[in-house]
DNA sequence: CATCAGGGCCCTG
DNA sequence: CAGGGCCCTGAT
């Protein structure tokens, strides 16, 4: 086990993102899976972050409320960070925290929804987002692959304490990812020691696909989605399942909804449906009755519905949820 | 003990 | 476009 590097360097800024902004709800997705690269208590979340070559570790506490919201983003690195650095940083970060997302327009329409209007009234000022860069969450996709949340856990894990670097700053450890170059000396045989059985393939020609710049976070950011798909398509690995989750996580396509994994469309059609897992809705049906009642923001909409079950499943209990989640 | 599906995707016919 | 195979694990 490597010795974790100590961050002892840090400042503190202040974001603020749009009203309304739902802290808890935004900063914590109780149905991603624990990794070692974030931890989550009401109020606060440590994230650690690899940006521009430097491994940093973040702390984002609530500082404000729903109408009125503070973020206080406390970052801590190795040496001190020029101001160049922390602004295009701070940008980066409320990029991917989708911290400027607009909802107005969408809760005016649909706060009067049989449905969906409770349940925006319950989480109002949550938004998706994602945590993480794009090559890091191609990772995670592969990861989740074809595997029981518990088995995702441990590949992940074992990843990060292979390739990443552990890190020490504000009392916590945890692990930041490892940059693609490192990845990339890495052999398959390597990795498949590890446990991720074919995975280490998909793993291995993605980050291929970065160190050799055939695949730009940042320029794809500026094109069409369906440039953002094919693109995202043409990596070896990553399909359907996996490039819905980028372009609604990453790229913020609310109405990103066009493939439905068979576990989903069992929840899918329990929540709306209330039908019986073991004989669900069409997945043909279930796009089509989203589509129709939720137009353009139909991820969105459905996002607040699935965030509204999995908060109800770590607060209370869902009996039914538990069977169709294989831990 | 064997078999199987799991928070998919690739490849083949 | 359907269906087999893929690594590994725990459930049955």
């Amino acid at each position: 086990m490597k010795r974790p590097k100590v961050l002892n360097v840090y400042l503190t800024i202040e974001l603020v993102p749009t009203a309304p902004f739902n802290f808890d709800a935004t900063l914590h997705k109780p149905d991603h899976f624990p990794a070692a690269d974030t931890r989550w208590k009401p109020g606060t979340r440590w994230q650690t972050m690899l940006w521009q070559g430097k491994p940093l570790g973040l702390r984002f506490e609530n500082r404000g409320t729903v109408a009125r919201p503070r973020i206080a983003l406390s970052i801590w690195s190795a040496r001190q960070l020029d101001p160049d650095f922390v602004s295009q940083l701070t940008d980066e970060i409320i990029y991917r925290y989708n911290l400027q997302l607009d909802l107005t327009e969408f809760y005016r329409r649909f706060k009067s929804h049989p449905t969906l209007g409770p349940v925006l009234y319950k989480w109002r000022g949550m938004r998706p987002l994602n945590y993480s860069s794009l090559y890091e969450y191609l990772i995670i996709a592969i990861v989740l692959q074809n595997a029981t949340v518990r088995r995702s856990v441990s590949m992940m894990q074992a990843l990060l304490e292979n390739y990443g670097t552990p890190l020490s700053c504000d009392g916590q450890k945890l692990h930041c990812f490892w940059e693609p170059n490192v990845m990339d000396t890495v052999t398959e045989q390597e990795l498949r020691a590890l446990k991720i059985g074919y995975r280490a393939k998909s793993i291995k020609r993605v980050t291929a696909a970065f160190v050799d710049k055939d695949i730009d976070e940042f320029e794809l950011r500026s094109q069409s989605r369906e440039e953002q798909r094919q693109a995202l398509l043409g990596l070896y690995g990553i399909g359907p399942a996996s490039v819905g989750y980028i372009l609604s996580d990453v790229f913020h396509h609310m109405n990103e909804l066009e493939y439905i994994s068979p576990w989903e469309q069992k929840i899918y059609s329990k929540l709306f449906f209330d039908t019986d897992p073991d004989t669900p809705v069409p997945v043909e049906q279930l796009l089509a009755y989203f589509n129709e009642q939720f137009g353009e923001y139909r991820m969105l909409a459905v996002h607040y519905f699935w965030e509204d079950l999995f908060w109800k499943r770590k607060n209370e209990h869902v009996e039914w949820l538990d069977r169709l989640i294989r831990l």
